[in-house]
DNA sequence: TTGCTCCTCACGTCACGTGAGGTGGC
DNA sequence: TTGCTCCTCACGTCACGTGAGGTGGC
């Protein structure tokens, strides 16, 4: 059994704050992706309150699964319309599965990037952590002038950048008389 | 030797033009890393030319990897902050160390979603395998109505929300006499 | 002088966030 | 009737992209 706008009834429909709740995302994230065709309700109340189906909450997972993989909404459009395209005959299956192929090699490129820049951050870590080391001993309390080895060979990338200096106005945080005050020790 | 603006003489400056084509940034990100005080020229032509230090190469490959690592402009711009800070005494670097912390297991966390998702996009293209068997079989010619069992006992979550049907409305993109014509077994 | 580079606005994009002012539904 | 939910604009954000109209420098 049918309405009159082809929706089954007693169908339990879900209101656009259930299905934000459910699926962890915003009422306006779903409203966008309405306006950008990825997703319609299933009809309206009487009050223009928008009804969806169950199916909405797989069809939000979706979108948020495919934008995880790094597609934009309008590319999650394009997938969806090849899906509908294949009705018409197998061309854009294979499209489908070039453009997913394409996914796959991007995230596992991604992988190995962020592996890289794990290594990167523990580097980095460990570095600075001979810093510590420079502020217990007592000779000096500026970290800028820790005259340490730091016990590694290649300075980590992510100090280089930070240590470049060319000159840029410096932003005076305290005046210095009060600042002499702060790291006297007594 | 400096001139009147505390700079190096005999520097080799580089132009905006130079420092974005040995970035593979553009000249644009360039300029907006200068409205967020990420970097600075070292000084002017009288033209108004910006001129940089051979130092902010290093600057911007810093701000690329920081990019990179998942750091917002605004965030990198806290790092140069606390870093300038840390000539003050130690508590800057302290923070720094917890930032870059929580930044690796962030990295961590990323790896092993992206692993999931690898894992999805293999599960997905193994499905849609099955899909170019039923177009060459020629039983059918609309992937959508196979009848395969796909040889899969899960459902790929990449192909639930693509089949989520909600009565959205249809975007015919051909009239269906020509369709047929089309698709008629010679 | 020509051509390439640079300058400063300033508006556009993407995926939403965040109210503003008004109404539905139990 | 009260309070919570929903509605439709519409402007803001982030990290730039993309001209528009004008000038520097070899």
């Amino acid at each position: 059994m049918t309405d009159k706008n082809g929706n089954e009834l007693g169908t339990q429909y879900l209101r656009v704050g259930d299905l934000a709740r459910l699926t962890g995302k915003t009422v306006r994230a779903i409203h966008l992706y309405e306006e950008l065709d990825l997703l319609q309700p299933a009809t309206r109340s009487s009050g223009g309150f928008r009804l969806y189906s169950p199916a909405a909450l797989e069809r939000v997972r979706w979108i948020d699964l495919l934008q995880d993989m790094g597609f934009s909404l309008q590319e999650a459009r394009t997938v969806l319309e090849r899906w509908r395209d294949s009705e018409d005959g197998p061309e854009a299956m294979d499209e489908l599965r070039a453009l997913f192929g394409r996914k796959l090699e991007e995230m596992r490129e991604q992988i190995r990037r962020k592996q890289q820049l794990e290594a990167e951050l523990l580097e980095g870590l460990k570095y600075l952590e001979t810093c510590r080391v420079c502020g217990e001993s007592g000779a000096v309390d500026r970290c800028v002038d820790c005259a340490q080895p730091h016990d590694v060979e290649r300075e980590p990338a992510l100090l280089t950048g930070l240590k470049a200096a060319f000159h840029a106005p410096r932003r005076v945080v305290r005046p210095a008389l009060v600042r002499v005050e702060d790291h006297a020790k007594p």
